[in-house]
DNA sequence: AGGCGCTTGTGAAGACGTGCACAAATCGCG
DNA sequence: CGCGATTTGTGCACGTCTTCACAAGCGCCT
């Protein structure tokens, strides 16, 4: 088990292994083939087909084959993926063999509960500072981490390299929060506030927006409302959705 | 300003207006835009250009304009799009005009945060119920609002009917939460435990997922560490990127 | 009234993502 | 040793999304 290093790499036999680049939605499946093939180890499987794998992972399993083909050709014709192996590949193309600092900015509401959350550490992450504004937090501690002034940031991330910022402020302090973590060479940001940052070339910003997933779930319910408004035919009207619904995003009817 | 009403309409003259069945990228979109035409409204604008508000939303103009030429056709050539108007729309196709029931199932250290979330109510969504499952936290009150026992959904619903059920427990009582959910006859689901829910046909779900967005921008990191590590020619290795990028979902560089 | 500048709405082309269906590969067993 | 059962990896076709580029429409100014 240690002849399987980036394979599909094209050419490039530098020191840094160069990473096959795959397709952002091949990236987005990834962590959640992850935790499925987690879940399957701890359960005490060797070995999944890719029907198991994508059943777990709650995808169809072409899409999930296509996905792991990106990485290279791990799994075995008639009798499927290694378990290990694949978490393995996985967390290395995903960066998570190396851990990963995090700077948590906004300590109110939310952050109280990101600060508090043991999921992070589970995976690769570590939450290396807790940062507000608001004199009367800083010095609090939480989880075993003190709250430190928003100001500290350049003394914190050069003792230790922030590799992720999380902006958990109101909007309207977002972007200058942003700036600054951008300024002490922060190049990936996880925004909870409710607006659009603007940051240079290079840096990636993704966004969790709770607002907007209410008000895409409201849209469809409106959809489905007007739907079962119209066949006055029989009664069945949960049935009713047409052919091609294609549920791009939302996860819609699993199985049973 | 009454006579501009669901004109996208196919035929169906019913009593129920038909939504135009808009792509799914662009429901997406839309609350985003909705943000943008609130803040200008604000502002005091009463009108925009598609350059204007796709700048403030951050996304392409010709996107938006398309995006919202699938409502139908507001907006005046030479003008731009009249901001009350359009406000007025959108939240009629995303269904916020009626305001809706939101139930809170899990108020442990994430729901609490949400509980407390003042962001709900701004946008036509109520929490009309705190649930939980663990006795020593019913009866607490938070926002005015009592806990009460997961067990007494089906005669909450009873009372008012639910829109949207949102699930943060932890991910091994998520399946149970979200059948008990369905069963009182909930069709829309936003799940932040991380685990696949299995929901029968005309049930929508949707996850976010604080670990997978981490894992994804690990992932952007890592790729960024093994790019800047390749060229060995000049210096300037941050605008290394090479062109076609492609940053499907992350919002990257957006102007400065 | 007429022309001019500005902005929308959209056709068309290309990029991207998805899913079927099957050849190639591997294992276990007779 | 060969064969059939099983499962991967992928070519291909289709649908969706994005982006460009421009004609059509609108208002304002002369
Ligand atoms: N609470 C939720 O459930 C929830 C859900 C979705 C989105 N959000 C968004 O998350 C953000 C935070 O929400 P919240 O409920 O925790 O708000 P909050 O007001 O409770 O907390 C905000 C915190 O940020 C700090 N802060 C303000 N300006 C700052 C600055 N310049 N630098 C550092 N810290 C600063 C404040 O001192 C405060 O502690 C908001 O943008 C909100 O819209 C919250
Ligand atoms: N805290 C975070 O920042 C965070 C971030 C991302 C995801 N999550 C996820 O959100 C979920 C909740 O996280 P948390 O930190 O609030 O956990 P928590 O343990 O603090 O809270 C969970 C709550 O759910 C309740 N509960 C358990 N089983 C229940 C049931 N069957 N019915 C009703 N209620 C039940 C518990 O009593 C508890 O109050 C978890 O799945 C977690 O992975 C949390």
């Amino acid at each position: 088990m240690s002849q399987h290093r980036h394979p599909g790499a094209s050419g490039r036999a530098g020191a840094v292994p160069a990473l096959p680049d795959l397709p952002e939605a091949t990236v987005a499946r990834l962590p959640e083939y992850l935790r499925a093939l987690h879940n399957l180890a701890d359960a005490g499987h060797e070995t999944v087909s890719s029907e198991g794998l994508s059943a777990a992972a709650g995808v169809n399993s072409a899409k999930l084959r296509k996905d792991l083909s990106h990485l290279g050709s791990y799994g075995t014709r008639g009798v499927g993926y290694d378990v290990a192996l694949l978490i393995e590949q996985i967390e290395y193309v995903l960066g998570l063999t190396q851990h990963r600092a995090v700077a948590l900015v906004g300590v109110g509401n939310l952050g109280h509960a990101l600060a508090g959350y043991d999921g992070f550490a589970g995976r690769g992450f570590r939450i290396a500072a807790l940062l507000d504004a608001d004199p009367s937090r800083v010095g609090e501690e939480i989880n075993g981490l003190v709250v430190r002034h928003v100001d500290e940031l350049p003394a914190i991330a050069a003792a230790e390299s922030i590799s992720i910022g999380v902006i958990a402020t109101p909007a309207a302090a977002a972007q200058r929060v942003a700036d600054q973590l951008v300024a002490v060479g922060v190049t990936s940001i996880l925004n909870f506030a409710p607006c659009v940052l603007s940051v240079p070339e290079g840096v990636d910003v993704r966004k969790v927006d709770l607002a907007i997933e209410l008000q895409i779930l409201s849209f469809h319910e409106h959809r489905k409302a007007s739907l079962t408004a119209l066949p006055a035919t029989g009664g069945s009207a949960l049935t009713a959705l047409p052919g091609g619904l294609a549920a791009t995003d939302t996860q819609e009817a699993i199985g049973t």
